[in-house]
DNA sequence: AATAGCGGCAACCGCTGTAAT
DNA sequence: CATTACAGCGGTTGCCGCTAT
C-alpha cells in the first residue's frame, strides 16, 4: 500500500476563486505557512478546493510582492534572452524577474512577446544570401565563406521557406521558415536555433552537449539521452541514428560565445549554429538542412573539422587549466 | 443594440521525478 | 522493492471583457 488519498476528488470546488477564498487562503497560510504540505491545507483552512489549486492560488495570486501590470523593456529582454538559452523553463525564468510568477510570464510570451517579436518579421522571397559565417573567427574551411556578422547581407536568393534573422552583441542569427528580416539585427532579442529547430521534421546533426541535445561528459562516460529533430521520438528513429564519438578538445569559449555557419548550396541551407552553456566552456548545437533536404556528407564533413581542430581560441590566455577542459563529444546524425 | 470574434489571463490537466508507506 | 501519492512544472483550456461589424 502507498499513501492514503490527498482529498475527495468528487468533494473539492473548482473554478474562480471568491474573495472569501482568497482570504480564508491568505490568513492561513500567512498565520501558520503551508507546512510543506498543500494536500493537508485545504482542509486546515476550511477550504473545499484541493491542495493543488490552493497551492497555485497562493503561488500565482496571493503570495507577498507579487508584480502584476507592465512589463519593462528590461524584463522582454531577460524573458527573450533565457528563452533563447533554455526554453520554456518558465520556472527558471521567473527566478530571475522577482515578483513576477511563472504562469505570468507563459502567458505574456504566449499573448505578447512571441507576437511582438513575429512583429518584427518581413516576409519576403527576393532577398539574397551568401553562405557565411558569424563569427568573431577567422573560417575554418575554405568551403564556408567568412562574413563579418554585420555586412553578411543576402546577396543570393534565399529559398522561400526559410527565415533569417539577424541581432546583434554576438547574439545567433536564425534561419527558420519563410521570412527574411533585414532590421533584426536591430534587436537585442536572442533567438534559438537549438530549441526551435528540434521541433521540426528537419535532418540535423548535434553535437556537444546542452540540455536540450545531448549531454556528453568525458569524467563520467556517460551520455543523457539526447533529443531528435521532431517530435517522433520513438525506437524507429533512433535506429537510423549514428553515433560517432569525437574530440571536442580546445574548443575554448568564452560565455555568451555564439557561433554560427551557413552552407548553401542549390535549393539547401545547412547551417550550424551553436553556443556555450555558462557552466561548460564547450561548442554545442546542431546542423541541419532547413529545407528538410538530407545533409550533404561535404558539410558533415565540415562540422567535423571545426569541431575537432577548431582552437577557437575564444578564451584568452590567462584562463584556467584549458586541459581540464578538453571533452569527447558525441555527434549524432541521420 | 446585438453579437460574433478575438485576446488576455486564471485555473486546470497531465506528466515527471521524488518521497512515503 | 513495489506501489502510490505528492510537489512542481509546462501545456492547454475556457471564461470574461473588449472591439469590430
Amino acid at each position: 500500500m502507498g499513501r492514503a488519498p490527498c482529498c475527495d476528488k468528487a468533494n473539492v470546488k473548482k473554478g474562480p476563486w471568491s474573495p472569501e477564498e482568497d482570504a480564508k487562503l491568505k490568513d492561513f497560510i500567512e498565520k501558520f505557512g503551508t507546512g510543506g504540505n498543500w494536500i493537508g491545507l485545504p482542509q486546515k483552512a476550511g477550504l473545499k478546493r484541493c491542495g493543488k489549486s490552493c497551492r497555485l492560488r497562493w503561488l500565482n495570486y496571493l503570495r507577498p510582492n507579487i508584480k502584476h501590470g507592465e512589463f519593462t523593456d528590461e524584463e522582454d529582454k531577460i524573458i527573450c534572452t533565457l528563452y533563447s538559452n533554455i526554453g520554456s523553463r518558465w520556472s527558471i525564468i521567473a527566478g530571475q524577474l522577482p515578483g513576477r510568477t511563472d504562469n505570468d510570464i507563459k502567458n505574456y510570451w504566449n499573448t505578447k512577446l512571441k507576437k511582438k517579436l513575429m512583429g518584427l518579421m518581413v516576409p519576403s522571397n527576393q532577398n539574397k544570401f551568401y553562405p557565411t559565417l558569424i563569427s568573431s573567427h577567422q573560417p575554418l574551411s575554405s568551403n564556408l565563406y567568412n562574413s563579418s556578422f554585420y555586412s553578411s547581407q543576402p546577396t543570393t536568393n534565399i529559398p522561400q521557406n526559410n527565415y533569417l534573422y539577424y541581432n546583434n552583441n554576438n547574439s545567433l542569427p536564425l534561419i527558420s521558415t519563410n521570412y527574411y528580416h533585414q532590421d533584426f539585427h536591430h534587436c537585442n532579442y536572442i533567438n534559438n536555433p537549438l530549441k526551435d529547430h528540434m521541433t521540426n521534421n528537419h535532418n540535423m546533426l548535434m553535437f556537444g552537449g546542452n540540455d536540450q541535445a545531448s549531454t556528453c561528459s568525458s569524467s563520467d562516460g556517460s551520455c543523457s539521452q539526447i533529443s531528435y529533430g521532431n517530435n517522433n521520438n520513438n525506437n524507429n528513429n533512433k535506429q537510423h541514428l549514428k553515433q560517432e564519438e569525437m574530440v571536442v578538445g580546445n574548443c575554448f569559449v568564452q560565455e555568451n560565445q555564439k557561433f554560427m555557419l551557413q552552407h548553401y548550396n542549390n535549393d539547401i541551407i545547412n547551417s550550424l549554429s551553436g553556443f556555450v552553456d555558462d557552466q561548460k566552456p564547450r561548442i554545442s548545437g546542431i546542423l541541419e538542412s532547413c529545407s528538410g533536404a538530407e545533409l550533404e556528407y561535404g558539410i558533415l564533413e565540415e562540422v567535423k573539422q571545426l569541431i575537432s581542430t577548431s582552437n577557437c581560441n575564444l578564451v584568452n590566455d590567462d584562463d584556467e587549466d584549458k586541459e581540464k577542459e578538453k571533452e569527447k563529444g558525441m555527434m549524432y546524425y541521420y
